[in-house]
DNA sequence: CATGAATGAGAATTCATTCAT
DNA sequence: GATGAATGAATTCTCATTCAT
């Protein structure tokens, strides 16, 4: 390995273990002895790579979420526009949480503890849906609305979809999680459905 | 002021204190010795009050979630029963977050540092809510669901007044909270209205 | 011990713990944890008594330095007022630190680490020489200076004990230390009385 | 360039930054990483130059004090020789002093932290003054003094220099700073002259 | 020689909690 | 029950130095 390759190895064992120590800890107990422990390196060498500790939080979310957003949009694409390319996209949010089990914290505690990063991570989905809604509403294929309504809008569903992740996450098993997932797909649909159509 | 009184005169003390330092600073900040400092009694003093620094947090949510809910329904109580009451009953919890500024952070952080309280915060909510549909269903004024989903209907309408509540808390100025307010109940009706009717 | 001179003791303890710490190591190497230790307190308590370790630093000198200012006050005035007193002065600056070897790093590295404190510490006894230079004036004892010039003149003295403490200090044993001492006298008094004597 | 010269304009990249530094933010505060940054080496390279930080700090005396004495010696050959020249190299090294702001911090900081830079810079000018007023004395220009006096004598008139250049470092402003280098001149001159003439 | 990532000992500081008064 | 000094473990962060490339 090159030298740089090294550095790159390095940046990635302390991003991993970052993410896997709040996954598991949430970021109020994630020390930065644990994380440089299980990146296995010196305590010192975290500090090559970020400033302070809050670098680092900033850094998880957008490390995590692209891959999320990415697998979901991916996903996404293989439904038809419209209406139902957004219930597969709310599904597939869904399942990124339940198969990433520790995502739930280093997406839901980025507010309190790397709120630049939850701010851009928030900014980022909204200008996607914006555009996303912009375009059906070129096509007429949902009815108008102006740039206030849509930003509302857009906060209620990423409401609907965060409080869905929660409600799978405190679920007692997995079996409840899928039945969870189901019926909250379920009644997004019921929301979603109806609500934007031409009247 | 009689011995019993006084102590709980001294309990509210502590317990709005942790509300202003919670609310001003977030509970991550929030020290037993700026609580008991503004309290007026001593660090020691509060371990006379509670088991320790969680106990406190968790006796927060109950004491400012009450005072929340029961003035919402207060609220929601002057508003005919059905659909209309419930858009009303969610502008007054927007209203409140717009009054009670640092109520924001003594909720929403709560899920991380008072998780029992804030269980049951939810639970609270979530049973309310549970009857309130239960009687509109048996009253035929909104389709029915069953237990599952109606559980998962209310963790999306949950997720949507804590998105809002979210919008309007980083909005610029309180003029936008107002108009973000406004817009968000409209959407919400939009949303709710349509989608609960009998088909 | 009642609570408050206990907390005086423990006040006490810090401070000469402090002392002695600098003197041996310098204010450099005098760490938190040494100093605390040497006390036989919690490195914690440390934090009880002083803001932080440039607190400490600076409550050192005026700790020691006044007791030297006082020590060699009352020396001084067993001498008649005038050149003669002054000479006295100057030799019972050099055997306080000939008798306290640790004093001198305390004061000289003060500059450096205790700013504050050295500040105060120079303007005091600057204000002293200028109230007895002024008093000399008024009573013909010595040549006329305006403020300017006697400010210029007791930094040149205050100057010259230094230097003379430091080639003490760095003296290779007692009786050197002890003929520098007179030699020093000696000189300082040829220096100092005829340039001030009336012309 | 050869390999050569390529080290010594290394070398001196690292003795001007190094000097640079201590300027600014004293030695305290002067790390091995600032040094090399603004030498523009890597921190490895530092290690090739200097055995530890320690060597360059004490290299940095002899490097600036070099000039010093060189420039003050100079000025002073332009006067008689006596006790005008030696007021001719007071008033010279408050000049520089005044001109090489920095240099202050590296000259007085030095005895804490190149301490044997230090006795090293005190020798020579010491060394250099024994010197001169032995010649002076040999030529019957001033008074007789012994070995011991004349350590004595020269360890004041550096300290009255010294603490002329602390009241100058210290002075409010540029004008100030003058007017306290020429009422210090006068006294030096007054102190100086009338005590070393023959009697 | 130059590089710069890695090291790890050690520094300052915080704070929940205890307990003698 | 109230007090507040004492505790000490834990945390973040720094930096001189090393050494493989």
């Amino acid at each position: 390995m090159s030298r740089e390759e090294k550095a790159r190895a390095t940046l990635d064992s302390l991003l991993n273990a970052g993410c896997a120590v709040v996954a598991a800890e949430g970021y109020s107990d994630a020390s930065v002895a644990k994380i440089a422990d299980l990146a296995g390196v010196a305590h010192g060498t975290f500090y090559n790579y970020f400033e302070d500790r809050k670098a680092l939080f900033n850094a998880l979310l957008p490390y995590e979420g692209l891959r999320m957003r990415e697998k979901i949009e991916q996903i996404a694409r293989t439904a038809p526009p419209g209406v139902q390319r957004e219930i597969v996209r709310f599904e597939a949010f869904l399942n990124y949480v339940i198969e990433n089990e520790g995502f739930y914290r280093i997406l839901y505690e980025a507010e309190i503890f790397a709120p630049e990063a939850h701010r851009e991570h928030m900014d980022n989905i909204v200008n996607g849906y914006l555009g996303t809604f912009r375009r059906a509403m070129a096509e007429n294929r949902i009815r108008r609305f102006d740039d206030q309504q849509l930003h509302c809008l857009i906060y209620q569903i990423l409401g609907m979809r965060a409080y869905a992740a929660m409600q799978i996450h405190y679920a007692a098993d997995q079996s409840e999680k899928l039945r969870i997932r189901d019926c909250s797909v379920e009644m997004y649909g019921l929301f979603f459905g109806q609500s934007l159509l031409q009247t």
